[in-house]
DNA sequence: AGTATATAGTTTATTTTTTGAACTTAAAGA
DNA sequence: TCTTTAAGTTCAAAAAATAAACTATATACT
């Protein structure tokens, strides 16, 4: 969150890492995924320092990664997830996956992705773009290129 | 890489961040992607002070992300990825089209995945495992389970 | 009405990390 | 021989995280 040297690298991971790669915004999101938060339940929830959540939520209320509104009838608030902190969903679920399949001893908790609709199992892959199918991750080739930005 | 409080957390995503959470620990597995790095070579490229990066070498070598290797006919060492170290590639991946989605100037360098055989565009994407067919990030469904550890 | 509890923080002091810059050691090159 | 390169180490200063107590306001209980 806070400015570091490797912010002025011109790549998209590090650009990635100045949002969001402070060793708590990961979780708040994780948490705030399961529904709206109060600062209490979040507190609680992660065991965070009270001071260091309030810094956190204001940053990352500032970064455009939460909102805060108050709730009805209620001089309470929740904290919700923005349309950019929810495109976190699948780098956070990588990460899930990951520490499941690192984790020292087996057991413990773990993060299953399901289709709504029917119930399958569901991983994140690599799919070609043209037509969705699945590529194997061996099979993939990863450069920068510097964006000839016509956006 | 230090013990913190969220390491006690029964999470995969805790534990994850546990191993790889620190603000530098991914942008060295970023750079050792691209194949191996010697200390100098780290250090000018990430502009991470030398006392730290030596600390986080060590730590990741430790965590079993590096393996440190003396170069032949010298007394140079190259540091390369485990295995381990390599599944970090989707969460790696998934974080820079974040970066990429979310930056405010557009321009700038991209990361693009292509498959190796056909030169075609790759992404990450949610596919049944049954079939490898795509499924929309909207029909997914995630849920924390207690693993029954029969492993 | 008076007391206790809940919520959402703030304040302060201490500890831990990170940074930056200089220093070390050993070998290789000019 | 003198200089440079490589891979660190050492030390002091700055920044960040932690922990615990404190505040302010509002509701709930007796």
């Amino acid at each position: 969150m806070t400015t570091r040297s490797y912010q002025r690298q011109d790549c998209p991971v590090a650009h990635a890492l100045s949002v969001v790669g402070d060793q708590w915004t990961i979780l708040i999101v994780r948490d705030v995924l399961g529904g709206p938060k109060r600062f209490d339940e979040l507190q609680r929830g992660l065991g965070i320092s009270r001071n260091l959540l309030s810094k956190r939520l204001k940053q990352m209320v500032e970064a455009g990664l939460l909102a805060r509104r108050s709730l009805p009838n209620s001089r309470r608030f929740a904290y919700r997830l923005t349309p950019k902190a929810l495109e976190l969903r699948p780098a956070i679920l990588a990460l899930a996956e990951w520490g499941q399949n690192w984790r020292d001893q087996s057991g413990g908790t773990v993060v299953e992705i399901t289709e709504k609709a029917t119930g399958e199992q569901v991983g994140l892959r690599y799919c070609r773009l043209s037509d969705g199918r699945e590529v194997q991750s061996d099979a993939i080739s990863v450069q920068r290129l510097p964006e000839n930005d016509s956006a």
